[in-house]
DNA sequence: TTATCGCGTAACTGATAGGTTACGCATTAT
DNA sequence: ATAATGCGTAACCTATCAGTTACGCGATAA
């Protein structure tokens, strides 16, 4: 059998991730899959809001859809981070290296961060609907 | 002194990233820092578009911009994206993972993919646009 | 001082994306 | 057969963003 690999559209999958809310559902999927219905529970945002969420992912590859009876299961491929990874690797010796000029600029710019990184955070199973 | 950790907004790094020509700037940062108007001239978008794309990237705190005589120089700040890396190894497991489970998904999938994958490459140097 | 250069901002346009509600289509349950 | 469930799609609204041109301001050059 010949080794294929398979290229993924970095364009698709860096616009997949952009949104905080399909970030999640991959955060989600990661404990397993899922019908539509359970992911859309979820989380603070209809049904709709949520299938077309799902739509994205699928079409950036980063999951998978099978029926089961009248549910749809979504499941987690995580291929095509990679080409995000390997995009990353590309600055990893840039922040082993730059940490002392960085220093300088963290005593002066940290303490706005702080206050907003707060409320961003991605929660993995969010509370209410 | 003390050893601070800051905490970036992954939401606003994320976002950042979402668009092909703020990777693409941070691509040409990587070669070294440069004022405004040479990375604007990098690009076949105009001036004030780079200077709106420089400013978001700003505000991620992906570059930092500093004068020189009448330039503005930026400069290449790969912090952030140690959030983004960490983000990612939580899904490298996977990925080592499903190789098996991907092959059949592979073998239905890889055409169309290769297919558009050739025009969404990122340049890192790009040309038009 | 005056002219020019470098660059950001303002104001506007068009496209896109996320959200909603309404609806329709399968599939299971009764 | 009929009802109910699960889920996608259509149609719509709104906010945001990438792009443009016009303008203004500070810094250098003449």
């Amino acid at each position: 059998m010949r080794n294929r690999s398979v290229t993924y559209s970095s364009e698709a999958t860096f616009q997949a991730l952009a949104d905080p809310t399909r970030r999640a559902v991959l955060d989600l999927l990661r404990r397993g899959s899922q019908p539509a219905g359970e992911i859309a529970g979820a989380f603070p945002v209809s049904r709709p809001a949520i299938s077309k969420h799902l739509r994205l992912l699928r079409r950036a590859h980063l999951v998978r859809e099978h029926r089961e009876g009248r549910h749809r299961v979504y499941q987690l491929n995580p291929a095509p981070l990679r080409a995000v990874a390997s995009w990353l690797d590309q600055y990893r010796t840039f922040w082993k290296m730059n940490l002392t000029s960085l220093k300088t600029f963290v005593e002066a710019e940290y303490v706005k961060e702080t206050k907003q990184a707060a409320k961003t955070n991605i929660k993995t199973v969010p509370g209410k609907r």
